[in-house]
DNA sequence: CGATTTTGACCCGCGC
DNA sequence: GCGCGGGTCAAAATCG
């Protein structure tokens, strides 16, 4: 990693507060009013604050940008230290897929009921081929090509099942399971009738703000709008959600999972002055950010749209 | 009024 | 063969 030396974080959102002042010194715009004389001063003076007051305000918005930016970093990289310790520790565990779903989840269920565990099952999809090959070979290869899991974590109040993805979603049913309380909804993919894509989306059982979205099958067309689609109609839009770029990889299932709801973290930042936050995060933790940043565009996308999102819902 | 969601009924595969 | 449970269907309800 020599890239420490010129990492740069920032999304090109305009966020520098300071120089925004120093642009616009106030003396020199008073002594330029002075020589205009008291009528157009006045005059002046009136514009002056106005420059002022929104200079307060896009200083404001550029220290939410902030917050939002060391949050969201924050966020991920705890996510990632996660799942990276889980595979450490749990590098051979697997999970079986959906056309012995059944098996496994009565034999299984402790896996299920990890939801770390599942986790690990898009990482070690590949492991798994040699296994699954006695039995039915061909059918499970095509199976398991096409199938991939998300997981978003959402607002504790939303209680809905909604993982916005980008595309279009229909639901055409919605079941209890047994290993969870929590209902199972089954979506279709509505943008192109002839789409073969479904979707499975379950809150999670250790997690209930975490939901497990299933997708089987590719889709035949291009994403609708990444940032305006829904699952279906929009009527009930998650607003916690954040589409997790799980990508319909069709030899390596994608499990990518992103919080952007941390509450929690959000308000300390708030409490706290934002602007030290992020010099306060260690090296390599930045090294990290700017490393997932710079390669995963995925992941540059998802954050662009909650930072535009958040900004959004705050105005 | 059309599109979407809801929800109970039904189908089907698997284990015993 | 039977029961269980996941997945799907389709009519009714709801929404914009």
């Amino acid at each position: 990693m020599d890239c420490s030396s010129y990492i740069n974080t920032s999304l090109d959102l305009n966020i520098n507060p300071y120089r925004v002042h120093e642009e616009v010194p106030k003396k020199e715009v008073g002594s330029k009013l002075f020589s205009l004389g008291m009528t157009k001063f006045s005059l002046k003076e009136e514009s002056t604050d106005e420059l002022e007051e929104e200079l307060k305000r896009v200083t404001a918005e550029n220290k939410k940008l902030v917050e939002m930016l060391s949050v969201v970093c924050e966020n991920y990289n705890s996510l990632r230290s996660h799942l990276m310790e889980y595979m450490r520790r749990n590098p051979e565990k697997e999970l079986s897929t959906s056309s012995k779903k059944r098996k496994s989840e009565s034999s299984n269920n402790n896996n299920n009921s990890n939801l770390m565990g599942i986790n690990n099952n898009g990482n070690s999809e590949s492991s798994s081929t040699d296994e699954e090959s006695c039995k039915k070979p061909k059918e499970e290869e095509n199976i398991k090509a096409k199938i991939s899991r998300a997981y978003v974590r959402t607002e504790a109040s939303d209680t809905g099942l909604i993982v916005k993805d980008g595309y279009q979603w229909r639901k055409y049913g919605q079941k209890v399971t047994r290993d969870n309380p929590c209902p199972r909804a089954y979506f279709k993919c509505s943008f192109a009738p002839s789409c073969p894509v479904k979707k499975k989306v379950q809150r999670s059982v250790d997690d209930q703000s975490v939901l497990v979205a299933t997708y089987e099958g590719e889709h035949n067309h291009p994403q609708s709008s990444p940032m305006e689609a829904t699952s279906g109609s929009g009527r009930s839009v998650s607003l916690g959600s954040v589409p997790c770029s799980a990508s319909l990889n069709s030899t390596a299932p994608k499990v990518v999972t992103l919080d952007l709801t941390n509450s929690k973290s959000s308000k300390d930042s708030k409490n706290n002055e934002p602007r030290k936050d992020s010099p306060k995060l260690p090296k390599n933790l930045v090294e990290q950010m700017a490393t997932s940043l710079t390669t995963d565009p995925n992941f540059r996308a998802a954050l662009v749209a909650a930072i535009s999102g958040r900004l959004m819902h705050n105005n």
